[in-house]
DNA sequence: TTTTCCTTACTTAACGATCAGTAAGTATAG
DNA sequence: CTATACTTACTGATCGTTAAGTAAGGAAAA
């Protein structure tokens, strides 16, 4: 045991599945900038899918535990909704690989997602969903479908952390007549997003 | 002079793309599908990028024009707002593949993405912008930071558009007391998607 | 009318590169 | 001595791409 060779060749796998995909990240790129052949990988991990599955549950169930003890409290709806946003925000700030790989498999429709991650994935969200149904409950939300929500939050969030260079050079096309003020970070991104996502599902003043 | 040889190929290469994206979707797959061989595809097409753009182009072009002609009206901001969302909506239906393959951009920060598409993205997110920057001038419209409430509405349509299978195989995972409603085609999502859309821009009466 | 020829629209066959995965050998630590 | 933690060397498959050949059809020449 002379290093946590297995331990670098996680964080570096993060980072190729991140960049290139379950499909097109290259297992000989990863040993390679993990100072170990190929064989080596399979010393550790059974197959390709197996590495991904390490590397997917480590993060998944870590966001899981996250949201989930962030919202158990005894706090109204909206607080609980705020939380929620902005810990799925900090987490994106604090694991960077995360969100470009479910980035790649939501484009993939999950056809590389192991079951862990489908399970994990599913806790995350109904986590989610139980806050807003709590809200519509209490008739403090008005939601007719909590789907919509989710997707409005997690797309959102998700896509902007991985678009980052796509945006700066669609954006630089854009004519100079608008004013485009600066794009925050992640955070600041996730705390402009509860905002409106309150508003968005506040019961109507009819 | 079979000239249909040519529209079959883009066809298929279009659907090719959507589920493999890119980088894995195989011109031996696309040519056997097209019932031609792969040079067939290089007499046409000057090589694989060559294609992917005929196919990306074609589709955005077409919804540059389509948002941009139904928004130039003289209509109040909320109105065409909510035409936006609802003809994005009905492009996503007409055209299946388009929502993928932008999804698979998404989630390779538009590494592949020709610099043809990206001039027709950035036509498509001015023609949101303004509407955006028109309600907030007009002191109908709170918004911050537009890049947000555009993430808020590409992203969770064409996420959603891609992920039917994933969504569905998540929420088999969610304990059955939870009472999830059925999901709405992408017509439906796209209308209640601008409800809450103009819900979370209007300027709160303070 | 018949022959020649050229362009169009492909095909067959192969190239080098890269991929995931494996068999078999080896150095090291306890 | 033995288990751990690798390495070297390789396999078969698939990839994008290309060189070279060919069938079909219309136009020009005989």
């Amino acid at each position: 045991m002379r290093e946590n060779k297995k331990g670098k060749i996680l964080n570096i796998a993060a980072r190729h599945f991140s960049r290139y995909g379950y499909a097109n990240a290259s297992l000989e790129e990863i040993a390679a900038e993990s100072g170990v052949t190929k064989p080596a990988i399979y010393y550790h991990f059974k197959d390709k899918s197996d590495l991904y599955e390490a590397v997917l549950t480590d993060r998944l169930s870590q966001l899981a535990w996250d949201v989930e003890t962030v919202s158990d409290t005894a706090d109204t709806p909206q607080v609980r909704l705020r939380r929620y946003i902005e810990t799925f925000g900090s987490f994106l700030e604090t694991h960077p690989c995360f969100a470009a790989i479910l980035s790649h498999e939501f484009a993939d429709n999950g056809t590389q997602l192991p079951e862990s991650a489908a399970d994990a994935l599913a806790n995350i969200l109904q986590t989610l969903t139980a806050i807003l149904n709590d809200g519509v409950e209490q008739g403090v939300f008005a939601i007719k479908n909590p789907i919509v929500i989710q997707m409005m939050i997690v797309s959102t969030l998700i896509v902007h952390q991985t678009t980052d260079k796509l945006r700066k050079r669609v954006a630089s096309r854009i004519e100079k007549s608008f004013h485009l003020p600066p794009v925050p970070n992640i955070q600041g991104i996730a705390r402009l997003l509860s905002h409106h996502i309150l508003l968005a599902v506040q019961k109507e003043p009819t």
